[in-house]
DNA sequence: TAAATATATGAATAATTGTTCATATGAAAA
DNA sequence: TTTTCATATGAACAATTATTCATATATTTA
């Protein structure tokens, strides 16, 4: 076999339903692609540490690289990913910048995943 | 300046309670880099598509190749990483092993992604 | 037992990505 | 204006990873 034929599994039907049902209600393929790049963002350790760090409050960036012992450099370009994904929003003050967390999803998406792994000591 | 020193931004009050609260709130480092590595599954359109599909039904290896346009090694592969993670489990019936969703998690965890970047439009 | 079918997996390759280093930009102070 | 401090960013390198190809394992059928 190989390389996707319509068939496969000998059973045509049920098949057939799937492939409907999949077209039906699978989302956008953009909105496939821009799902991943977001939970992408997630998963990096120094990213997940920034928000939680800014969990607890607005923080700026050089206070940022201090609590997590990273160059400025790290924190910033990381920051900048964080920003673009909307997950964290920015206000000038003077010479330096603070960051806050964006909105509510980015607390529901971390709490659902530290219950997901807490469930595996279970 | 570099380096992650002690002090920096020229207030050192405020940086220090920082760094304290930071210690005393934040999650193991066992933990954050679990939270990361359970993200960077969900980092993958090939394995959202998966999920998408799952959500509907319980579906065999063969199937979800052919509804993804896939060749089965990848798709496996990619179930395996899944699997791994605790977000999707199997079932072997005869020649055929059947996926489905491990838990309520992943659905939570997708809507509020999906939630996150609609809100770019309005 | 041998052949066929469904799935799993190791190795290799191409593509992506996090950090570092050097440097640029932006704002305040001298 | 010049200097200093805080942040941003481009280039380079190392590390990670998704897919492909070939092949192995597991189950059923002939």
């Amino acid at each position: 076999m190989e390389k996707y034929e319509a068939v496969c599994c000998e059973s045509t039907e049920v098949h057939e339903d799937l492939l409907k049902i999949v077209e039906e209600t699978m989302p956008e393929e953009t909105e496939l692609y821009d799902l991943a790049e977001l939970f992408k963002v997630f998963g990096d350790s120094t990213r997940i540490r920034i928000l939680f760090v800014l969990w607890k409050a607005e923080v700026c960036v050089c206070d940022l690289a201090a609590a997590l012992h990273m160059t400025q450099s790290a924190i910033s370009h990381q920051l900048r990913i964080l920003k673009q994904s909307k997950l964290v929003k920015s206000r000038r003050e003077g010479k330096s910048v603070f960051y806050s967390l964006a909105d509510a999803h980015v607390r529901t998406i971390i709490d659902q995943g530290r219950e997901h792994i807490e469930e595996d000591d279970r």
